[in-house]
RNA sequence: CGGGGCGUAGCUCAGUCUGGCAGAGCGCUGCGUUUGGGACGCAGAGGCCCGCGGUUCGAAUCCGCGCGCCCCGACCA
């Protein structure tokens, strides 16, 4: 391509809704432009990115066994209602009507449509297993877009769903296409980490997530420092910090003491020189259950030096969607808040208690009464939990429970990622509620089991940006980058000879099968340079007249800080050395390594 | 959905408080000089000052109502 001829232009600064270096830099090289909160154009070259990284994707695909198809991206609503998910997905489905007044739906994810075709498709055990993949785009109405390309309302991504006769075969089937990200995520020079995931609104039985770590990400993500264990805060399992233990002897009779204004955790430890975790802290929500709508007040109990995990505390409670309580709700089920005590609550009330307390001993909770607490509360005599289990999140400095169970210590840290892709075991539950079943081989019936798996292919774009990039722009990972050469031609104006090399080098390079970027603008050579630098290229090349005079041509690997003379006769071989290189560097041990060790 | 910020040239932003010719730098076009890490001179083009309504002799500027974008939080498959 001659940069003549190349549609967009290089900023010089970055535009104010820039939030991320690599999202500037995607900004000022003309890769993308933003049309809405949410909605971007790709230009020629975030294009290219854009098709190399699916690319990769198809071929990891295709050689994992999976089966390429497209599916709709609009379908009807009533397909969403038959999995209950037109309601679970609220506001995040993009829906309309069409002329004849019929509900539609733009697809967020496409779980209900492909079964819908396997069912339609497939008719004994003899079709199975089978993995089915697009590279499709998606629509969400996200409440609040943001990170650039990170969360976005439309956006393409890669999604494949297994089907397979039982267990044993979902395991064959999710384990070929975990093995597959791990390539897929290192082909693409993204350092992902394997965590353990809640499976959400998506359902089924266990998912795991592949997070790029980085500071700018948006979820919490719970890792030992001793054992490889890596989770989701939603999901993450700790080792509670030990209770502080009741003297010698029975726990001790309730005693009210006053706490005039003392209304947090911190407030109250201080007031009584205290620690926290001698304290029972209580956050109160309403609970709709989602198969009937049923909605009831839930009353959390923790231990004071501990969160509440709302993910954790709606699986606790099955399958309910939670919100705060209002003030008012507060009010009506006779809870005072700041001082509310899981003593002698009313019945109607479902208290759910987190493993922390069962064996906490005179613990300070409130009275349920303004400006006072109550000392010595205790779990079982005092109070009862309708539900006991852990609904508490893991935080930095907590024991790893993975080490324990195998008698190690380990520590938890806590880091922000992003998720790149995720995978679920989906179990029966779309093909039991859209009745799908086959013939298996002795004459009855089966319910096949499924698996989903999603990559976010403009994700991956952005997070190659943000690990692969320093202060003057892109250092594009071979594989992905929109052209393997930059070829710079410096003073063609003036020098025709040197015009005449530049000229011939590029058809060279092209006739080799390399994908070349050829700067033949009428630009000083800084402009060059610079441009060369922030677009990111993996390979620069620069043709000028004393390096014509000399029979050399300039090579400079995007990351090196010198550039080196090579003899004009060996340029071509060069770079596709350079090239194999590049693409040999982005192995799963070599991207993996470096996932964990920032 | 709650809180905050911002909408002026392709980009970055002055001008708004205190109403009075629509501005700067970068970028863009033409000519000339220059030419190895974002040159210089001269001459230009480019604006629904987010929209609608109001106040006023006069509104980018003041008032009201919208819309959009960004940030924090809530939410998030």
């Amino acid at each position: 391509m001659r940069m003549s001829r190349m549609f967009g232009h290089t900023l010089r600064e970055a535009p104010t809704e820039a939030d991320s270096p690599g999202h500037a830099l995607l900004l000022r090289g003309g890769y993308i432009d933003q049309l809405m909160a949410g909605v971007y154009s790709f230009m020629p070259l975030g294009h290219r990115v854009k098709r190399k990284i699916e690319q990769v994707i198809r071929e990891e695909m295709d050689a994992a066994g999976a089966q390429e198809v497209t599916l709709p991206a609009i379908q009807p609503a009533e397909l969403w209602d038959q999995t209950g998910r037109r309601a679970a997905m609220g506001a995040v489905l993009f829906q309309l009507t069409d002329r004849r007044d019929r509900a539609l739906a733009l697809g967020p994810t496409h779980e209900e449509v492909i079964t819908r075709l396997f069912a339609d498709h497939a008719v004994s055990y003899r079709d199975l297993p089978v993995t089915l993949y697009q590279i499709q785009t998606k629509f969400r109405d996200e409440a609040r877009p943001r990170g650039g390309l990170i969360r976005v309302r439309e956006f393409t991504m890669k999604d494949a769903y297994s089907f397979d006769a039982d267990d044993a075969g979902l395991d064959v089937s999710y384990g070929a296409m975990f093995e597959a990200y791990r390539r897929i995520f290192a082909r693409c020079g993204v350092p992902t980490v394997p965590v353990q995931a809640d499976s959400g609104a998506i359902g089924g039985k266990g998912s795991q997530e592949f997070i790029f770590l980085t500071s700018i990400g948006e979820d919490t993500i719970i890792l030992c420092d001793t054992c490889t264990y890596a989770a989701n805060q939603e999901k993450a399992e700790f080792v509670r910090p030990a209770a502080v233990q009741a003297a010698p002897g029975a726990p001790q009779a309730t005693t009210d003491i006053e706490t005039p204004g003392v209304t947090s955790i911190e407030a109250l430890a201080a007031f009584l020189g205290i620690e926290a975790r001698q304290t029972a802290k209580a956050v109160f929500f309403m609970a709709t259950r989602a198969a009937t709508g049923e909605t009831f007040p839930v009353f959390a109990v923790v231990r004071g030096d501990l969160d509440v995990n709302e993910v954790k505390l709606a699986n606790a409670l099955g399958d309910v969607e939670l919100r705060p309580m209002l003030d008012a709700e507060v009010a009506q089920h006779g809870i005072v808040a700041g001082y509310a005590s899981p003593v002698g609550l009313r019945a109607d009330v479902r208290v759910v208690a987190d493993l922390s307390l069962v064996d906490a001993p005179n613990l300070v909770a409130g009275s349920n009464r303004v400006g006072w607490h109550t000392r010595h509360v205790n779990y079982g005599r005092d109070w009862q939990a309708a539900v006991v289990a852990d609904i508490t999140s893991a935080q930095a400095g907590h024991g790893c429970a993975r080490c324990a169970a195998e008698g190690r210590a380990g520590t938890l840290r806590a880091e922000r990622g992003i998720e790149m892709g995720h995978v679920f075991r989906l179990d029966t539950t779309y093909t039991s509620k859209m009745d799908v079943t086959l013939q298996d081989a002795g004459g009855g019936q089966l319910t096949p089991t499924m698996g989903c798996y999603g990559i976010g292919v403009g994700r991956i774009l952005a997070a190659a940006v943000e690990a692969h990039c320093d202060d003057a722009g892109i250092a594009w990972p071979a594989a992905i980058a929109p052209y393997d050469v930059h070829l710079i031609g410096l003073g063609l104006d003036r020098d025709a000879e040197a015009a005449a090399d530049a000229e011939a080098l590029y058809a060279e390079l092209r006739a080799a099968g390399l994908e070349v970027l050829f700067d033949d603008r009428d630009e000083r050579p800084g402009v060059k340079f610079n441009d060369a630098d922030l677009l990111g290229m993996p390979v620069r090349l620069t043709v000028s007249s004393r390096n014509t005079k000399a029979d050399v041509v300039e090579v400079k690997a995007r990351l090196a800080t010198e550039a080196e003379s090579i003899a004009r006769g060996g340029v071509v071989t060069h770079v596709r050395t350079q090239r194999e290189q590049g693409i040999a560097a982005c192995s799963v041990e070599a991207v993996e390594a470096r996932a964990r060790g920032r």
